[in-house]
DNA sequence: ACAAAAGTGTTTCGACTACACCCATGG
DNA sequence: CCATGGGTGTAGTCGAAACACTTTTGT
């Protein structure tokens, strides 16, 4: 119940996430420097809730009307730099401007927002993430190996680091977790194998490190989307958000198509479709779809499995690519 | 990006958890009207995060050391009123000033506050959460009627009401599920059975609601702790957040209790203790401690299943009390 | 002795996995 | 006739649920 005296910006950050031709997009606005950010919008006193003022903001800027919403987090460090976990630790001047940024994930079906704001693939921003195609070369060929130097030079941390990095990115008996998104975001910065800002990365050998070929984002934007893919990865596994982001009647292999985007894996062709029907999440309209093979049943999502068990999603049996 | 410039109060709140002999107890200090509020504090820019200005105020206000820390949500509703969900949908007027909280959950171990604050059972403000002794009766005998009134005024909202209420408190073919807390806190508000605020109480007859015996906590303070309750639930089953309760070393009867205190269900002895030992989340020293009956064996938490099993935490097989 | 708590074994059950195979259509 | 996608059967595995039972101490 303290009043805040400091100068502070408070804006409403929109990750907004569609699927396109088995592609996760998020909607990206051109930001400062030619940087892709998010959309962002102010913090307003007229509408009642926060959920509401993004919804009505995100409408005004991108014509797109957002189903699905949910808050993500709020980012309020002080550098807002993306890490903001290696670098300046001491306590700064106190003159500067306070940002806090109140971070929502949006689900939309498709979109065609009105100029400026534009469709970019996520994977564009975080390529290790997609196994969809077997695991990324990079990350044996790159990413562990810097990893690798940062746990040596580690010293006393050593142990720890190792075990972050076990953490994030798997290893012997520990398999690649695709909801840990955050955490290998945020250890790839720390390290200095991403270029948002070129202080805080770390040089073993003082010399520069290689890097990972991806793309940045403005200030800690990359941190934010990384949140919320890291996030809707879990909310697949116990509640039926995918079909936020299918039309109304969706092929089981559109649905599969879907959820493999996100999760960022293959699934098993036979064992998804009965997971899916079995716990009743979808149910069969009796048309059929045209595809390249042989026609499809369109299902639909079944509302009432809301009420039939306690945490409705996909599963996520996943096979080699 | 857009700088605000309505009247902004920011807010960190905390909701400071610990079990203390089988009960789950919350950190309160007294609010306005003598109604137990939450330990709050500035938001300010000296601390380069937000994680540790929490900390840092904690620790002078109430000299408690917190140890696990987490955001738990940012509420921003302008009536905030602990719904934000049932009255006013208008706009209002615009110059009130604006409310921000930033609230986090915060595990210490046990605690010897300053004055000014004192620890309170969880459950005298959500006396339907625990279920140890048995469905609280007063589930079937005030709560489900007035809830059942409230389908039936629905309308044509009737339908989505009774989904509502079947998901909040479960019914047939769907156990009341412990991380629900704040859908039910949201619908037992809404439906006027609580007393935060008298005014948007729903009175199908025109007449006063019996209401539910519990303790309401100021402003929206209980509604944040709901979030708290039914977030910590979730948590516990896929990360060893447990632990941060307990000291270095305990007895697995111990560990039940606090996992029992928090879960609010009972759980079966033998199947828990071979599951929270099979995951490798515990292991044996020596020790003995002496226990009422037969001395029982002090284990300690094991660190390192943290890179081994993706999800570590304690599922909640539960049994009838 | 008996209450109180610690601790073990065994069986059943169901969910998910892996693997293998058949079906229908369009080019 | 074969590529593409749709769709089914079945056996094995693993974790958890249910239930029953033995052991060791304090009073």
């Amino acid at each position: 119940m303290v009043v805040s005296s400091i100068p502070i910006e408070i804006s409403l950050d929109a990750v907004i996430v569609a699927v396109t031709d088995d592609a996760p997009r998020l909607l990206t606005i051109d930001g400062p420097a030619g940087m892709p950010a998010l959309p962002s919008g102010p913090f307003q006193s007229r509408d009642r809730t926060l959920e509401m003022a993004l919804r009505r903001w995100v409408l005004d800027q991108t014509g797109l009307d957002v189903g699905y919403v949910e808050q993500l987090y709020t980012f309020g460090d002080r550098e807002r730099g993306p890490g903001s976990l290696g670098s300046a630790d001491g306590v700064g001047s106190d003159d500067e401007v306070r940002q806090l940024s109140i971070a929502y994930l949006a689900l939309v079906r498709e979109g065609s927002p009105s100029a400026g704001a534009s469709w970019r693939d996520v994977y564009d921003f975080f390529p290790w993430e997609d196994h969809r195609d077997g695991r990324p070369a990079m990350i044996d060929e790159v990413i562990l190996p810097a990893l690798q130097r940062f746990v040596d030079a580690g010293g006393d941390e050593s142990r720890f680091r190792a075990e972050r990095v076990r953490m994030a990115f798997g290893g012997p008996r520990l398999p690649f977790d695709g909801v840990r998104a955050l955490e290998r975001y945020e250890l790839l910065y720390e390290v200095g194998l991403l270029f948002e800002s070129a202080e805080t990365r770390w040089r073993p050998d003082g010399g520069e490190a290689p890097g990972v070929a991806s793309r940045p984002m403005y200030l800690d934007h990359r941190r934010i989307a990384a949140t919320a893919l890291g996030r809707l990865r879990g909310k697949l596994t116990y509640r039926p958000v995918v079909f936020e982001l299918l039309p109304a009647r969706f092929t089981l292999l559109q649905l599969q198509q879907v959820v493999e985007a996100l999760a960022g894996i293959r699934l098993h062709k036979g064992n998804f479709r009965r997971l899916v029907e079995g716990a009743g999440l979808v149910e069969g309209t009796g048309e059929l779809a045209r595809t390249g093979g042989r026609p499809a049943e369109l299902f639909r999502f079944r509302r009432e499995v809301l009420g039939e068990r306690p945490r409705p999603g996909v599963g996520t049996p996943w096979v080699r690519a």
